[in-house]
DNA sequence: CGCTGGTTTGAAGGTCGTCAAGAAGGGTGG
DNA sequence: CCACCCTTCTTGACGACCTTCAAACCAGCG
């Protein structure tokens, strides 16, 4: 799983790309270094102008609060830009460091702009991931906003083990996965306690067990039911079907209640 | 505060635009329609393949869960681009509609990639305008995740504000908001009737009244400290503070209590 | 072998959701 | 002009989901 196939064939997902295109992809790629787990790539605030391509390992976008409560907005792993958003604004909107350790290589904003100018359709699928990377967010928001923690905790799991499938590295029954409790938790907006307890109860379900850094799905269906997932909004190339509009409920039957649905 | 104005001078806090870019901008806009308030733009799932320019009035995207429930993500306002993300996708990861009546202009998708392969620097400059609309909405999902309902409805409104100032529709003491308490309550992830009685506390506080559409700010500073809103995330030109990077509490003080902080 | 970071579990309490019902506004038609 | 209806707002009571606090447990490691 070399690093440049790993964006390359993400971004050909989106259009073939011309040899020229690939060709600068991976004279961006060209200067890699490793990084050590929980190493800073991006500060809030600071006006860094770059981003990175992430070749290898996993990553975490956050932001803190003032009173020391961190949000984690998503986690970039190999094959995804990152920063790419900070990168235009005037300074960082917000905070970004690896996971574990991780092989990674800049950008900076004028070469980015470089490329706009001279591939504009290079720019395009480039704007089509950062797109890709907003909808996920979007989903996290709705996640956070409108599930509760049972639901949260599966479908963000699920979408993990579905990107993670993309590059080859999870299977239906399960995928290494370095994250903390505490990181699931800042990320989905629960305490680490209360993420204990939900992963408890979904192992007592039998939908799935984690464990020493490792995911194992013991029932994708019903794990795919609890989460309501629907993986359309990766907008992966294999996804033919056209869903029904949604209808909103206008008088809230009990069905609508937040509690586990049975 | 004609239409075009909005979207050129927004884009021109970010590059001046040549007269090509201008025109192109103007062009883009010239076949307008006026749409009734509830009109839906965007359906979730279809492959729409368009953005649309929203000249005048007040929308917002929002997701639907199988079982009724709604998360808004945004709240577009004159000036602001709808759909963009979609636009891309292979079909719609969310829906839109309008709240109020709206004026609006259709951008197809092949007129997008025509833009970014005639008008480089336009298209770069559409690229930071969605990277900032992006980082509303993240900026939306700290709100949800890490906030409380008083400080997530303060950073709302005190976000809203900022934005309908830029375009001169708000003033420190105000402005006109046709904002339903429901839609308060689908956009930060709670029930209507917090969402009521926290209002009530912004006013017993002497914050804020929102009374027949317009809200009124009592008191600024206040409501700034509740949400500790710090409108950077906005990337308005008129920033120049470079603030000290935060720092993460690794043990947890009371001080970091969720509830109100006093 | 003690230290450290992560995990697990219990108990108590708070924020917020649900249910229910009444009040307040705005528009329409008699 | 007032009765009527609709949507939106408002308030109370109760309960649930989730947080906080506290402490024990476990694995890896110097």
């Amino acid at each position: 799983m070399s690093a440049e196939t790993s964006l390359v064939r993400k971004l050909n997902a989106f259009i073939t790309l011309s040899s020229d295109e690939v060709q600068c992809l991976n004279d961006l790629q060209s200067q890699r270094y490793t990084l050590k787990p929980e190493t800073p790539l991006i500060t809030e605030g600071q006006a860094t102008q770059k981003a990175f391509l992430l070749a290898d390992g996993w990553a975490y976008n956050y932001k803190l609060l003032a009173n020391g409560r961190r949000q984690i907005i998503s986690f970039p792993i190999s094959g995804d830009i990152l920063g790419l958003r900070s990168a235009l604004l005037r300074t960082a909107d917000h905070s970004a460091a690896t996971i574990t350790a991780a092989e990674v290589s800049e950008v900076s904003a004028r070469k980015l702009r470089k490329i706009f100018n001279d591939l504009p359709r290079l720019g395009i699928a480039i704007f089509w991931a950062a797109s890709r990377e907003e909808a996920m967010i979007v989903e996290h928001l709705v996640d956070v906003g409108r599930r509760n923690a049972l639901e949260r905790i599966a479908h963000l799991l699920l979408e993990l083990g579905e990107r993670l499938r993309l590059i080859g590295r999870a299977t239906d029954s399960g995928f290494a996965c370095p994250l903390s409790q505490e990181f699931l938790a800042d990320a989905l907006g629960l305490s680490l306690v209360h993420v204990n307890r939900i992963l408890r109860q979904l192992r007592e379900r039998g939908l799935i067990t984690f464990k020493s850094g490792q995911i194992s799905i013991h029932d994708l269906r019903g794990l795919t039911n609890v989460a309501q997932f629907d993986s359309s909004y990766l907008d992966h190339p294999t996804e033919p079907e056209l869903t029904e509009p949604r209808k909103r409920r206008l008088v809230s039957p009990m069905a609508i209640s937040r509690g586990r649905p049975s």
